[in-house]
DNA sequence: CCTTTATAAGAACAATAGTTTTGTGAAAGG
DNA sequence: CCTTTCACAAAACTATTGTTCTTATAAAGG
């Protein structure tokens, strides 16, 4: 049952959960819910919770207090730390790494990155890569510096992008602007001076959407 | 009772609770750590509560199943989203905002940034600054991006950090070196000469932490 | 009209889980 | 030596909270 077409009861019922541990830092019980939601009986809570548990929107621990754990989309608990994963390194000339994701869980090797649990909340799934050097001078960027990367095959004009140029077999990090059947790949200084190429030799691997360099 | 002169038992159940919450997403209950921590009686898992909620650690919710929050270093909810205030803008030339915490909580007006929850529990208290303009273009800061600093009045040789310079009235973000009677201030951006200064003419105000360009 | 299904209600039940009471031994202070 | 405090233990008690059973209603399908 997608979310959308969801009972408005069931769907006030997984709100307030929602609400209730960001408010209170635990789940709440079968009995807080049913006050909350305007329920004349447990055993509706229970029905429902049992629905929602079915659809993948939420885990029951069965005979636990409280025991009650929201999913994401993807089934993966709610609430947990994001880490993201950085599956490379990043550097002009340097091919990108693979980015299957499959891949990338199955070689549990990388390093990861912790972020804002607003990103996957807002971009879903994410990945890191680490610059190296300082080919992406020209976009304020610095050798260490992390880029959070949404996977995509194609970006809206003017969005910043990872862009893999072909025939130079050089990735890039710079703002996407198709011009019919050329591209211009703009660096974020205004300084610098574009890159022009054919649109058959950039492909664009992801969206960037935040950049985080640590200190100290 | 500081933490690292805490009995073994105490902290063990401290810690314990802390792996609890975050691999079950819930809280304990009392007989989860009796047995967990090897404790005979449920009673002696409540005296320690009682102690550890006495001496901040942690906050108890009378009668309520599993109800016990971990609380951080400055008595705030652990494992709440940190929200860290963007207090004012810096940009070369015009002075920074006023320093004091107490100030940015009591006028409730200013933006937040979602961060990492590794940040505060490493660094403690924090607040953020929007860089205005390209006046930090010398240590690949942009405009627009969010600079995450931690409070200090001194800094070690090399750190970055937030300077203020006082014949210039103007707030910088440089690597700090301390020569003699002199002050090195060095961008990030190897290609960039450095400023120096007199050591009386340059305040710390506080250490970078992290830099933050929001995208997308 | 009958059957099925989804949803809801009320009440009682049973397991879970916080609290209390009583008691013990060791260490510290006088 | 006596008292107090700290740390722990065992058992019983009570409150909370998940679960189940029975019944009811409305909508849908035939």
């Amino acid at each position: 049952m997608p979310v959308n077409k969801m009972p408005p009861r069931r769907k006030r019922i997984l709100d307030f959960i929602g609400t209730f541990i960001e408010e209170h830092g635990l789940p709440p019980t079968v009995r807080d819910i049913q006050t909350a939601c305007d329920i004349s009986s447990t055993s509706v809570v229970d029905y429902n919770l049992r629905l929602l548990d079915r659809d993948g929107y939420l885990k029951r621990r069965p005979d636990t207090a409280r025991g009650i754990e929201l999913l994401d989309e993807s089934g993966n608990p709610r609430g947990a730390v994001p880490k993201i994963q950085i599956v490379g390194r990043i550097a002009a000339g340097s091919p990108l790494p693979a980015f299957s994701i499959e891949d990338s869980i199955a070689a549990a090797e990388f390093d990861t990155i912790e972020v804002s649990p607003e990103l996957p909340r807002r971009y879903g799934r994410l990945f890191g890569l680490e610059v190296q050097g300082q080919s992406m001078i020209d976009s304020f960027i610095d050798d260490g510096d992390v880029v959070i990367i949404q996977p995509a095959e194609n970006a809206d004009t003017g969005e910043t992008v990872v862009a893999w140029l072909k025939a130079e077999e050089e990735a890039t990090l710079k703002k996407f602007y198709p011009e019919g059947s050329q591209v211009r790949l703009q660096p974020a200084n205004s300084q610098m001076e574009p890159i022009y190429s054919d649109a058959d030799n950039v492909e664009v691997r992801g969206r960037v959407v935040q950049v985080i360099r640590k200190l100290g």
